[in-house]
DNA sequence: CAAAAACCAACTGCGTCGCTCGGATTTAAT
DNA sequence: ATTAAATCCGAGCGACGCAGTTGGTTTTTG
């Protein structure tokens, strides 16, 4: 699960399809302009949307886009996971399986980037777009890790 | 919370210098060898690292470096806090606060990706050196996000 | 037919990553 | 004192992905 400001894009271009949804299909050119997003970088975004199955386009005047599902079965994970490259593999192949050194032994810290993995991955799934668009985010697992010294964080950013 | 593989290579040798911790510290050399990276590259980390004050350094031979603090006290965040580049803005800055467009509004999708961030950093915060070493991690939190659709999910990866 | 839209491919400027090179400084061991 | 082991430091480099541009073509509505 790579994390980019490009799948941050084809997010909120999707938040914005889902919240301008009616009868007629919604246009790039519209989601371009309301997101402040370059229109051809959009049609490269949707074009591999819509091979991900996510959206259905319509040509032709008046055509658009339209979600293939409806808004809450859409969820953002896919998204992201739709138009990022699958990662070149850099070693630690962040789900490698394969082992992630010359010889096969498991990296020390192997485990922990498959946890961060399934973390990320969790809380993106448990997310749809009609969540996005009606804020219900925030609360939703972890409300207190329970015990476990919380007050020794570091200093965030 | 950028995350790229360079924070990972930094969390690698940390790990592997809290393994090797005894009287006489570790040198960068020892470290590039066993985990497989580039000297050179080990030492700009540990530059950053030791400026953030994750590490401290003996010069001269037989020199090397120790954990400022122990190794249960060092959490996965802080390192990968000091390696990576707090990110160079593009647009909606992850933490913004400063509002991530032309005008002022939040853009929609704002908060999803400030919940996110509170995640990954909430988990890689709850991680310390000695937990990976010891393979503690799964478990501790969200065991189940409790009821909401927990099957629907996506096809992973 | 004209215009609106999706489609498609190639290319570009830029920044970061992972790494190399060539040093300099400090310091323990001989 | 010399040597050598180590940290320090800065400049530069090749490759790659990102965000965007250009210049089309196809489809379809009016």
């Amino acid at each position: 699960m790579k994390l980019s400001t490009k799948g941050r894009y084809a997010v909120m271009a999707m938040v914005d399809l889902a919240r301008h949804a009616q009868a007629k299909p919604v246009s790039l050119s519209d989601i371009a302009t309301r997101q402040e997003i370059s229109l051809s970088y959009l049609e490269q975004l949707f074009a591999r949307l819509r091979r991900a199955g996510l959206v259905k386009s319509v040509r032709g005047p008046g055509g658009g886009y339209r979600l293939a599902r409806g808004s809450a079965d859409t969820r953002v994970s896919e998204i992201i996971l739709a138009v990022d490259e699958p990662i070149s593999a850099t070693r630690c192949t962040e789900m490698g399986a394969t082992g992630c050194r010359a010889d096969r032994s498991k990296c020390l810290t192997h485990d922990l980037w498959e946890e961060l993995g399934n973390q990320i991955h969790l809380f993106l799934s448990s997310v749809t777009l009609l969540d996005v668009l009606e804020r219900r985010l925030a609360s939703r697992l972890l409300e207190a890790p329970s015990a476990a010294n919380s007050d020794t964080m570091a200093a965030a950013s």
